[in-house]
DNA sequence: CATAATTTTTAGTCATGGCTAAAAATTGTA
DNA sequence: TACAATTTTTAGCCATGACTAAAAATTATG
């Protein structure tokens, strides 16, 4: 009879309009509009280029645009948003995991592949996986559903000194960066323990694994870490 | 000092690009030139749409195009194409054999990876299968190096009565008659003994695995088996 | 508050790779 | 060989999604 959707209006997404809702989700996560001309950066486009792909989708009620003000997500849009998402940080996981390929490496793949599999394909990777919710960098990949933890802890740079902390997530993508790291064992997981803070943003002294390194105040900046609580018992 | 190679003009071949040049690969099985007509229909575009690529591709020099005769891959178009069909034939044995993945559906999925794995995944796939030559189809993958095996036997349709055969390609893509063989068993290195062939290209009997099957012409043309030797000792 | 600087939008261009319709070339047939 | 049918090419159109340059709106500053 009568098709139990509400409005078809088929999917002709494209991998642009993908990757500017992804950015735009991303560029939200304060919760504010985002501007024309953060979106146009994040994206390595010219601000016209922006402005054109915003008025589409818009048009397909993917965002909504108030010219000057900025771009928020609707509920599709972010619903969209997140399907990449997961896709993104599935595929990173699995290409560390499965293919064995370094933590520097995956991000560049999945920018690509996101847009390409198949729900099938997603699937069987989260079945492989064991439905994980964490991708290598400790990023949280959003449930099939659209739900999303949030991260918690807080930066290096403002974790107290002697304690034990878990790095939980690192926030570069950066791949020079990412190797670096993993040069010091700063992997996701890793306990580490902060011994000093140079004054004027100046380089932190960690310990990774019985070894002192000195950090980049900028390194640290990218390191999401816990408090290890005293394991009982 | 100067650049150590011939003339870069760097690779900005596109998905559009690497299709037509895999289509001209495998329609010109026999040798010949491949028709216009032939191209079009294989891409399921117009034939003003092959047209305007070939002109392209043979700018390139992909390609040697004699107007109203027919294309023809050049040893650099032929390149391309092996590695276009190593990425294809790679990933469909990939999610069959790690993300298992039915055989019928591979090949939607893999026909839009090709075009966006990187050197480092396709590598890490041949490796995580151990340099495989054969997809899950039978049909071979050529070589890092853009060597392919020729696959050997005959069709079904002319195979000796009586005598213990071995399947080892199937011909079709088509995921409906993929699943339909897969339902009898006639997957790539199963044992079939042809029993009967009925006249006027009339039906197949068949013996797979100890089950009696009648199987259409049409679909035994899409069969390649070898006479399998008696084992020795 | 007036004006300068910045941001955003509009207007118009371009390459890509489809399309249709018509012209040209080739091939088949009487 | 003449002419019809088929194939191929040409010509021109269109959507997509970049771009630049200029206009318009907003925000910052003296
Ligand atoms: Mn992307
Ligand atoms: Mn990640
Ligand atoms: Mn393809
Ligand atoms: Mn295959």
């Amino acid at each position: 009879m009568t098709k139990n959707y509400v409005h078809a209006t088929e999917n002709p997404l494209t991998p642009a309009h993908e990757d500017y809702l992804k950015a735009i989700y991303l560029l939200a996560a304060d919760g504010e509009p985002v501007s024309n001309s953060a979106l146009a950066q994040h994206m390595g486009f010219a601000a016209a280029s922006a402005t054109n792909m915003v008025k589409k989708l818009a048009e397909l009620h993917l965002v909504t645009h108030e010219p000057y003000r900025g771009v928020e997500l609707t509920d599709m849009g972010r619903q969209v948003a997140l399907e990449v998402l997961r896709h993104h940080r599935l595929i990173e996981l699995f290409l560390h995991e499965t293919l064995d390929m370094s933590w520097d490496r995956v991000h560049e793949e999945a920018d690509k592949l996101e847009h390409v599999i198949s729900e099938a394909m997603e699937d069987a990777m989260a079945a492989v996986l064991g439905n994980p919710t964490i991708d290598p960098h400790g990023d949280p990949i959003p449930s099939k559903e659209g739900h999303i933890d949030k991260t918690p802890g807080f930066l290096l740079t403002s974790a107290p000194i002697g304690e034990t902390l878990r790095l939980i997530r690192v926030l570069t993508q950066d791949p020079d960066r990412l190797c670096y790291l993993g040069s010091l064992g700063l992997y996701p997981d890793t306990p580490v323990i902060l011994r000093e803070r140079a004054p004027f943003n100046g380089p932190l002294l960690l310990e990774v694994q019985g070894q002192p390194h000195a950090l980049a105040f900028e390194m640290a900046e990218q390191l999401q870490v816990v408090v290890t609580e005293p394991t009982p018992a």
